[in-house]
DNA sequence: GTCTATAGCATGATAGAC
DNA sequence: GTCTATCATGCTATAGAC
């Protein structure tokens, strides 16, 4: 119970300090795609564009962004086929909204909350904690951002892919200062990073199966928390 | 080079020991497929399967199972496209054809190469290597596996979540028996094994990072291990 | 055993009424 | 701002010649 409400505050204190609702989010996709969305009242396109986006990731993360045609969205999100295309350009366009709103709030977060921590060990717990809130805070759209990024336009692929990059150096750098400030023993960072990243991304590909062992977010960021520091801590032989 | 030269052996010894090359895997499905197969002739159905499934798992991987035509398959693999139908019954039957396979051969080595040994130290380091050097030996289809089993039916989809379900108990009941040894420390062996599955994923889903970062699959397996028994180790402290 | 030709249909996208 | 109606295209799957 406890447990529970503290994963909620977390999470939910996540979500008011990111200002990551599907309102603002949308708000900031209609800011940024304002040349291509015809509809100029922004109350209602704002409104449609989160029942548009609450479809898409409903379906495209239930049979794949590819099988999900338009008329199911459209159907889904309470418009006609004709007054979808008021909001996008195409199909690809749609896809590559929510991918770069996706990018453009996990890069923010993970500054935001890493700019004032010095300690390494702090900061890598930061880091993970952030990461893993952040993705259920936004399950559906981390999902549908790894699952689906293979299937974009190249220049966009590249784009998700230099992010992954980014985040995970993110990782890695901290592990190098922790390992400067002789906290962490020596190990190659890269390595360790990459593994970090993989349970991170686990929590979101497989939300069902931890939910179902009753794992929370909290618990689960413990854990991997611990995964970690065991790898990292010095040898005492 | 001696590092390259290890990991090739030890991949190419899991491959003559499993039986793993595509026209022994070829003709394991069309033994498993005859009632659906058209073609009598096994000579020339094993070859044909071959470029079928060479085809579909180099398309799929690239950009999607459902974003691939059943023409531009047929072209790749050197067929027509009524010819294409010889072979299988629908585009569906494709994907369920690839699926089965992969999880028998996955399922099979695992008993296999397990049967003999008994400490659950040396058993985890056994199962571990197996999954990784399996997972590089037909690593388009473990891709392929990974990315599209959401988009089966649903009784397909069953069966692939209920053998990820098993492999991860390989795991989990390997470090409960050495916990019960003492070899292990007390733990959630769940999470353990967990944790241990999302590091053995990783290594197939980002191959290219890894490739490009010159860790090989020798060295992955240790690195895995490392990560592992640090976790499992007792704290002497 | 493989091909060409085509049926039958669903899709992404657009035009124009309201 | 949203709708209905429609276009053009591409798809899966099949029929029948060779």
């Amino acid at each position: 119970m406890t447990v529970t409400a503290q994963k909620t505050n977390e999470v939910s204190s996540i979500r008011r300090e990111l200002g990551i609702s599907l309102p603002v989010i949308c708000r900031e996709i209609f800011a940024a795609h304002r040349a291509e969305i015809q509809v100029r009242n922004e109350r209602i396109a704002v409104a449609n564009l989160g029942k548009i986006l609450e479809a898409t990731l409903a379906i495209a993360n239930r049979k794949g962004f590819a099988a999900m045609s338009l008329r199911e969205l459209a159907e889904r999100a309470g418009l006609s086929l004709g007054g979808l295309y008021a909001y996008i350009k195409s199909k690809d366009d749609l896809a590559v909204m929510i991918q770069a709103q996706v990018q453009r709030v996990l890069q923010q977060a993970m500054t935001n909350r890493l700019a004032d921590i010095r300690d390494p060990a702090q900061r890598l717990s930061e880091a993970i904690r952030t990461h893993l809130y952040l993705s259920e805070a936004l399950l559906p759209w981390f999902q549908f951002l790894y699952m689906e990024a293979r299937h974009l336009a190249p220049s966009e692929r590249r784009r998700a892919v230099a992010l992954e990059q980014e985040s995970e150096k993110i990782f890695a750098d901290i592990i190098i200062a922790g390992q400067q400030t002789r906290q962490f023993r020596d190990c190659n960072p890269q390595v360790a990073a990459g593994m970090l990243k993989a349970m991170l991304q686990d929590w979101y590909l497989k939300h069902r199966k931890h939910r179902q062992r009753g794992l929370n977010v909290a618990g689960y960021a413990t854990q991997v928390e611990e995964f970690i520091n065991r790898y990292l801590a010095h040898t005492n032989s």
